[in-house]
DNA sequence: TTAAGATAGTGACAATCATCACTTTAAAAA
DNA sequence: TTTTTAAAGTGATGATTGTCACTATCTTAA
């Protein structure tokens, strides 16, 4: 366990709280305690109310829904200085969506109603989580839109786009690299697709060179060949 | 044209600003004008700078994505005391869907210059603010679930009791009445079907009793039949 | 190093749903 | 009213993609 000295530290890293000086993180201090979590522990359940939001230290969070029949739906995969819920302050309220530690993780905690007394006094931290409100509703909304009007190929080229803007490094020859490892089988529950439809995409978009796979099994996307607007490419 | 006197009776329609004493909402009575729409009137097209945001006092007006085919995602149809957009505050940004006009309108626009500072100087405001994105998000995440999770005749279930949250009534016999009609292009548009299948769905679902069509053409909900977790009736 | 388990690739087949074509019905305009 | 236009219903067909079955490959633990 950390000991207390160490959450500022620890907060620091949070972009919510990242251009703090250590006077105005004193108050969120006293109010936020540390956790560590093992991979596959349960942070929360679907359900559970809502009276906690978690900041990402370090490791990874899988944020997902599933079915009856245990279909699943990853909604995003979470890491180092990440919030979550994004949504359900200042109303009484459940989390929308399981949440799963996939990688040993240092997660903050802090109270949701001090969090909620926290934002009334500042309206820096209200500016900031308003952003990041807004990205994640016109991620959200981009998300919709390519499940309504795209194909399944267009979706999954779509989908690499996205989590490269996250989990990518853009490289010399101008194309992207994809650096985190999703198996097709959690690139498809992403997109509410099957694990074969995602393998048989990506052979084809291969074999037309849009992506590569480099010796360390990332993916090298020739972003020059995707016409975000046309897909002429597919 | 509406003059400047009514300002405050139509922004009072508004949720946002519902509650407010005479006093408090003087100052935004200052930064706020009116404006008369016709039908088919755009209020703003995607990529437009994002600049106002705009309050329904009447009429109604559809926010929508179309791609280079003409197939047009309906994101939303919002009305009288709807706000839009829903995200983009505190960043420079643009719209990031079109705002047609489909009933003749009256709306309130505010710069969002303006509508920023009101928000600094008015916590109570934020937090209305907070609790409507929350609510926007757990909306988006769920259609997206109903998307990736669901086959299309679930989600034509589904979006039906969405639609009814908002433009239904409970009727006496415990049954939803869906008393604003949407065409079944306008349906297949919202998730991403055909026309012709969301009119052999609703026909199955009529054959099933658990939707039927009353005199007015409106959709009467039978939603005793509808497991929200099973969906054990199709 | 071997064995066990997870992940990926791929063919065959079936189910779902979009599309096309056409009819019917309803609504709006002349 | 009649005419015109839009919306809805429906069968036939084909494309897409999910599912099943099996093999191959890679990873991890014994």
């Amino acid at each position: 366990m950390c000991s207390t000295e160490t959450i500022p530290t620890l907060l620091k890293k949070v972009p919510l709280f990242k251009e703090l000086t250590d006077e105005e993180i004193e108050p969120i201090v006293e109010m936020a305690y540390p956790r560590q979590f093992r991979a596959r522990m349960l942070i929360f359940m679907k359900g559970d109310p809502l009276d906690r939001v978690f900041f990402i230290h370090s490791g990874k969070v899988k944020i997902y829904k599933s079915d009856i029949n245990g279909k699943e739906q990853i909604i995003s995969i979470l890491q180092e200085g990440d919030m979550f819920p994004h949504a359900g302050f200042f109303s009484t309220g459940n989390y929308q969506a399981h949440a799963e530690v996939v990688e040993d993780a240092t997660i903050i905690v802090i109270p949701i109603a001090n969090f909620e007394k926290l934002l009334l006094q500042r309206p820096d931290l209200c500016i900031k989580l308003f952003k990041m409100m807004s990205e994640r509703i016109v991620d959200l909304q981009n998300r919709l839109e390519e499940q309504i009007l795209h194909n399944t190929s267009e979706q999954i080229l779509m989908l690499l786009l996205r989590l490269a803007k996250t989990y990518g490094k853009n490289r010399a020859d101008g194309r992207i690299e994809l650096n985190t490892q999703f198996t097709n089988r959690e690139l498809a529950n992403m997109i509410g697709t099957s694990r074969e439809t995602i393998s048989r995409t990506l052979s084809q978009l291969r074999k037309k060179e849009i992506v590569e796979l480099n010796e360390n099994g990332y993916f090298i996307i020739a972003t020059d060949l995707v016409n975000e607007e046309l897909f002429y490419v597919l």
